[in-house]
DNA sequence: ACACGATTCGTTTTT
DNA sequence: CGAATCGTGT
């Protein structure tokens, strides 16, 4: 029997076509909590998007009962632009959004129980940093004793594990000031009202929980809780999202599916619990797990690469990746003797591949752990005229007349933001010094008001001057009410100086050319968020059905849990509502917000054809036909502060694994025995992850030249390891291996490889190599205290240590 | 107020 | 080495 044509069975449905066993069984799980562990290049955004459309599709839930959350903005975009290519549904129903985005919507619903005004500000981290230098002074901290960005990762921290400042430990005199001035920084954002990115998180979370009608209504909404990348999620993040889904002991709420892969878990320094996922699996008695382990990306020797070396941490949920695909082409492994040689290396294979293979520059990324990696790479490629796209500068809108100009806007929408009063006070210059700034300073500080309501009080000249910014600001505040925001863009950037000012500046092209684009972005802004034709109605959304039972009564019946927040919140809406009033966000406070919640693009020159150079982090999520890891050294990556713990060393090794995961078809990996660091040489021995990589996949593509000898590996019990990937570690494998290893020359005074010595000034060392013979015969020794140096045998008095 | 030397300090980063 | 910040001098 087949089924009815218009009610097809739930597994026939065109949108699962195409998906393997592991991905259907995950998107057709039935609506309880699941765990769903994505590896890489395993197409997890298309199970879940899948998973939303078939949720919808066969009726278990409407638009408005899906909350879906992500990390970047990007991410969350993404999702959309497939979901709506999937179903011809209205995706406004829906909440998917960042973290930080929804948090945001949600604070801005429900801002009179939040305790903030509607039109509160987000401090980037810049802003949030100099609101701390700004307390600092005024409270005279003592700065070298306690460092503003210090500071500033402490409060963080302590946001991102939910801490206010009485919860926070006080375990001796240091923390104890440290959280004074988390209390003041607190009390100084509350009445400036601005929220930093923490606060967002933290507020949406305890508004969810001191507020039980709340909590309700969303728990009831929410039928299904997807959340991307789950092992980058904080304790925060996860707390929220335990209150918003509701625990099984606590009555339960939607269905919640935890997308995420522990072995991409890069993200530990900045607060990210990889043991989330375990929690998760634990608390809401997880029963489904489903491993996505078929890859689509890569050839099997790089593929095996990654499997071999991830398999070398401990802490693991377990997967491996396979595929279809052939072996394709050996990792291939180069050793340079200098970071110079290594860029030079690089910018040769790289032409090779574009000219001789017809690759496409945009699609070969060069990857290095850390950003300063990236000069001297690209001064080769400047010198051989391949154009290169460097990842990770600083992004549209955290540029400093971009920032100026918002801080403009901001001052227009809030006199009380002292943060940008600040900033533009005297910029374009005005004459208001620092003596006039510090006066006003004290005064507001003793009234407890803010800036601009202390100008008044100050006398003389200084008070002139700053009334006349102050009246210039209200001015403009007054004559751009009620036009567009472009044209209140605009009006800014004249009445401010800020346009004259930069015009003035023979270096001041490109500013004046990106505040030109602030007024695009405004635009494009407008457009895309569709609120210059709808004005701010609150259109409901015909396609979403209330399957709550909820009636449509009007708004302002507030906090009833049966009245519609589901009609006021809808994401895609207009501006953010007040779910008591009705009341909306200009859209100049709109623009503000997302400026602050959506820096921008770095400087995308797309369609250029150029190679992508960024640190292995900033890849994570993309792919490449060609990949090349650089700086592949002990030290550097893993980077030597990571190197101590054992988690730290697992991380790297993750990001690692992260790289390699990258590349579809052509890896190469390479290290230098010698960089320029700090301005000093450094000698480092080849990363240990080569050495982790299983040697049949690779392909040794160093020439043979006499003078640059390669490192043999020591391994020391420091970390317990099969060296080889295959059982244990012996000297047989060793020799046998396809590295060149250079052998021993018998006779340097008995020194060899691997053996501690002693030095009359560096103390003891381990021998790392040794090469030359006769006089100039050198050995290379790693000293805990001074490092590693290069000693000529014949000068140094070596003594062999047992 | 600004310019210039002296200094310090160097992972990874999204929101 | 090179940036970013700091302090002094004019």
């Amino acid at each position: 029997m087949f089924p009815q044509s218009d009610a097809p069975a739930a597994a026939d449905l065109p949108i699962l076509a195409g998906l393997n066993a592991e991905q259907r069984a995950a998107v057709t799980l039935p609506p309880e909590h699941a765990l769903i562990l994505a590896g890489a290049g395993s197409g997890k955004t298309r199970v879940l998007t899948t998973r939303i459309a078939w949720l919808l599709q066969t009726g278990q839930v409407s638009p408005g009962g899906v909350l879906a959350v992500t990390f970047t903005n990007k991410a969350a975009k993404e999702m959309v632009a497939r979901l709506t290519a999937m179903l011809p549904l209205n995706v406004r129903g829906m909440w998917i959004g960042t973290f930080h985005g929804l948090c945001n919507r949600f604070l801005r619903a429900h801002h009179k129980l939040a305790g903030l005004p509607q039109a509160f500000q987000i401090l980037d981290t810049q802003d949030q940093l100099s609101a701390i230098k700004r307390l600092c002074k005024q409270f005279q901290v003592d700065e070298e004793r306690y460092p503003p960005k210090q500071l500033q990762w402490f409060i963080a921290g302590c946001k991102e594990d939910g801490l206010r400042p009485g919860d926070v430990e006080v375990r001796d005199a240091e923390i104890r000031r440290k959280v004074e001035i988390y209390q003041l920084y607190e009390d100084q954002c509350q009445r400036e009202g601005v929220v930093d990115f923490g606060e967002l998180m933290l507020r949406s979370y305890e508004l969810l929980r001191d507020h039980d009608a709340v909590r309700e209504h969303y728990r009831r909404r929410f039928r299904h809780v997807l959340i991307d990348e789950f092992q980058d999620t904080n304790r925060l993040q996860y707390a929220w999202i335990k209150i918003i889904a509701g625990l099984p002991a606590e009555g339960g709420g939607g269905a919640i599916m935890a997308v995420g892969d522990d072995d991409q878990s890069i993200y530990a320094f900045r607060g990210a619990r990889v043991g989330n996922m375990a929690d998760f699996v634990r608390e809401f008695h997880v029963g489904h797990q489903i491993k996505l382990e078929q890859n689509y990306r890569s050839h099997s020797n790089i593929l095996d690469s990654a499997n071999q070396l991830i398999s070398h941490n401990r802490r693991r949920l377990g997967k491996n990746l396979r595929t279809d695909a052939g072996a394709g082409e050996p990792v291939r492994v180069y050793e340079a003797p200098t970071d110079f040689a290594e860029a030079e290396w690089v910018v040769e294979e790289l032409r090779q591949l574009v000219k001789g293979e017809g690759y496409e520059r945009k699609e070969v990324a060069i990857l290095y752990r850390s950003n300063a990696q990236s000069r001297v790479i690209e001064t080769q490629l400047f010198n051989a005229g391949v154009p290169y796209r460097v990842y990770g500068g600083l992004r549209f809108f955290e540029r400093a007349e971009v920032k100026h100009a918002l801080a403009y806007l901001r001052l227009l929408e809030n006199p009380r933001d002292d943060t940008s009063f600040l900033r533009v006070v005297n910029f374009p210059p005005r004459g208001i010094g620092a003596r006039s700034i510090e006066q006003l300073q004290d005064a507001a500080r003793a009234a407890g008001i803010a800036l601009v309501d202390a100008v008044a009080s100050l006398p003389g000249r200084a008070g002139a001057n700053l009334s006349a910014f102050v009246a210039k600001v209200d001015v403009l505040r007054e004559q751009t009410a009620g036009q567009t925001l472009r044209e209140i863009i605009e009006a800014m950037l004249d009445a401010s100086g800020l346009l004259e000012h930069y015009r003035a500046d023979k270096d001041g092209a490109d500013r004046v050319e990106n505040l030109q684009e602030l007024v695009n972005a405004a635009e494009s802004f407008v457009t895309q968020e569709g609120f210059g034709r709808d004005a701010v109605a609150l259109p409901l959304d015909e396609t979403a059905e209330p399957t709550h039972g909820l009636t449509q009564s009007p708004v302002s019946q507030g906090l009833d849990p049966e009245a519609p927040l589901l009609d006021v919140l809808l994401p895609r809406a207009p501006l953010p509502v007040d779910v008591d009033t009705g009341e909306t966000l200009s859209p100049l406070a709109a623009f503000l917000t997302h400026a602050a919640l959506e820096a921008g693009d770095n400087q995308a020159q797309a369609g250029q054809d150029a190679v992508q150079l960024m640190t292995v982090h900033a890849s994570k999520g993309l792919e490449f036909d060609a990949v090349f890891i650089t700086g592949l050294e002990e030290g550097l990556f893993p980077h030597e502060n990571s190197m101590s713990d054992h988690d730290g060393l697992e991380e790297e090794r993750r990001l690692m694994y992260v790289a390699i995961t990258r590349a579809r078809k052509r890896l190469y990996l390479s290290h230098a025995q010698t960089r320029l660091l700090h301005g000093q040489t450094r000698y480092n021995l080849r990363s240990r992850f080569l050495e982790e990589l299983p040697e049949e996949a690779l392909k040794w593509i160093t020439p043979r030249h006499g003078g640059f000898a390669s490192i043999a590996p020591v391994s020391s019990t420091a970390h317990a390891r099969p060296a080889w990937g295959h059982g244990a570690i012996d000297a047989q494998s060793l020799v046998g291996a396809p590295l060149p290893v250079r052998k021993t020359e018998p006779a340097h005074g008995g020194i060899r490889v691997g053996l501690q010595v002693f030095h009359n000034k560096f103390g003891e060392g381990r021998v790392l190599a040794v090469e030359g013979s006769g006089d100039d015969a050198r050995a290379q020794v790693s000293f805990p205290r001074h490092g590693v140096k290069w000693l000529a045998l014949a000068v140094a008095k070596l003594t062999i240590v047992d």
